[in-house]
DNA sequence: TCCAGTTTCTGATATAGTGTCAGATTCTGG
DNA sequence: CCAGAATCTGACACTATATCAGAAACTGGA
C-alpha cells in the first residue's frame, strides 16, 4: 500500500492550487497558455456579442484550436465566464480602498466621486462579463453567486459601516437599515455602469451620471447635501 | 380595381390591431386561446428554471400541442418573452400614479413607501420576466430596448420633474442632474426588487428594503431626512 | 346533412451546436 | 533518439431549433 510515487497528498489546506483540467490532471506551462487565450478569445468575443450568439468553435478558432481543446479546459461556456469574472473582481479591493478617505465635506465628496468614478470605470472595462455574472447569481447559479458574496460583502459592510457612524452620529435616519441601504447604492453603481449608454439619449452624459451618482452616495452615507 | 371582398385597407392608425401568426394571417378565436395558452406556459416555465433551460418541446407539452404550434405564434422562445413582459408593463401606469400624491413631511415619506412598495411588489410578480427583459435591453436587443424606454420613460420624468422642483425650492442640491438622479431611484428599485431574496442571508428582510428604499427616495426627491 | 373554404395543428426533417473519447501529435528530460 | 507525459483533434452520438407540406378540425351556407 506504501505509494511509490513521489506524488504525495498533502492537506488541501497547504496543497498550492494548480489549475485542473476537465480530467482533473494538472495543466503544464504550454496547456495554461493555451487556457488563456481562450479566456482571452472569450472576452473579445463577449465585447460584441452576447453570451448566447457565441459559439465554442468561434472561440476556438480564434486560437486556431478545436472544440474539443475548449473542453478540456471549460466545463462549459460559463464556467469560462467564471472565470474571467474571477479575474474582474480581483480589481475590487482597489475600489474598497478608496472608501477609507476624508468623508468630512468638500473632502468628502471627492472621496465619493473617486469611488464612483472607479466603479464605473471598473465596469466599463468588463462590462459584458460583469453583467453575465450578476444575470447568473440573480438566475441561482451557486458558482456565480459565491463569487457575488465574496467580492460584494465587503464593500457592502464598508458602506455599512460608515452609515452606522453616521446614525450614531444622529445625522442619518435611523429609519435605514444600514447593509440595505449599502445595497441600494451599490445598486446605483451597478446598474448604472451597466447601462448608462442607453441614458445618454435623454441627454445624460457620463459625467452628468458619476456626479449625480456621487452626489447620492455622498449625501446617503453622510446625510447632508452634496457641496 | 375596385376591391371585391368586404376587407378595406384602412390607414394603420385607424386599423384595429388584429393579433397576427408567424406568416401575417390574423388569428381567430380558436388560435388566440392557443397562443394564451403557450403564453401562459411559458411564464409558468419562467417562474421554476432559467430561459436557457426552457425548451419549446416543454412550452408545446405543457399545452398538449407541438413545438411547430408554437413557431406558428412566436418567432422564438424571446418573442414570447416579450409579450409578457408587455402584459406586465400595463401594470406600471398605477404606480406612476402614486407620484402624484402629496410629498410634504410625513405624507410624502408614505408616498414613497407606496411607491417602493408596489414597485416591489411588481417584480415580485414578474420577477423572472421582468429581470430577463432588463437583460435583453442591456445587450442591446431592439425590440426589449423599446419596451423598457416606453414603460420607464414616463416615470424617469416623472420622478425628474420632483427633482427639478426640490431644486427650484432650494431644497435639492443643484449637482444632481434630474434625469439622471431618476434613473438612479429607479435603479435602486429594479435592482433591489431583482434581488431581495439574496439579501437575506445578510439579515435583510424585505421590510427593512422598502422602508430603506423608501428613505433614499424620499430624501433625494425633497431633500429633507426622512422622518 | 353535406360540402367547400378557412383556420389550425403536426409529422417529418434539414440544420446546427454541444460535449465525449480514443487515438494522433507534440514536447521533454535523460 | 527515445519513452513517457502532456496536449490536441477528428469523428461522432445527441439534443434542440425551426420549417413546411399536408392533415385535421371547424364554419357557414345550401
Amino acid at each position: 500500500m506504501a505509494p511509490s510515487t513521489s506524488r504525495v497528498k498533502l492537506p488541501s489546506a497547504v496543497r498550492p492550487k494548480k489549475t485542473l483540467d476537465q480530467s482533473g490532471r494538472v495543466v503544464g506551462p504550454r496547456g495554461l497558455q493555451t487556457r488563456d487565450q481562450l479566456l482571452d478569445a472569450m472576452a473579445a468575443l463577449l465585447a460584441q456579442r452576447s453570451v448566447r450568439e457565441i459559439r465554442v468553435v468561434d472561440v476556438a478558432r480564434n486560437v486556431s484550436t478545436s472544440p474539443a481543446t475548449f473542453y478540456q479546459y471549460f466545463e462549459d461556456v460559463d464556467e469560462a465566464v467564471l472565470r474571467l469574472a474571477e479575474r474582474a473582481s480581483e480589481r475590487m479591493p482597489e475600489i474598497l480602498a478608496l472608501m477609507g478617505r476624508s468623508w468630512q465635506g468638500r473632502k468628502g465628496f471627492e472621496t465619493a466621486l473617486a469611488i464612483v468614478e472607479a466603479f464605473i470605470s471598473h465596469w466599463d472595462a468588463h462590462h459584458a462579463v460583469l453583467r453575465l455574472s450578476s444575470l447568473r447569481s440573480d438566475e441561482g447559479d451557486r458558482r456565480f453567486l459565491k463569487l457575488r458574496r465574496d467580492t460584494m460583502t465587503p464593500l457592502l459592510q464598508a458602506i455599512a459601516k460608515l452609515i452606522e457612524e453616521g446614525q450614531r452620529a444622529g445625522r442619518v435616519s435611523k429609519r435605514m437599515h444600514p447593509i440595505a441601504a449599502a445595497a441600494a447604492l451599490a445598486a446605483i453603481l451597478e446598474r448604472l455602469a451597466a447601462y448608462h449608454r442607453s441614458l445618454e439619449g435623454l441627454g445624460v452624459t457620463r459625467e452628468h451620471l458619476v456626479e449625480t451618482s456621487a452626489s447620492i452616495l455622498y449625501q446617503i452615507v453622510t446625510g447632508r447635501r452634496a457641496p
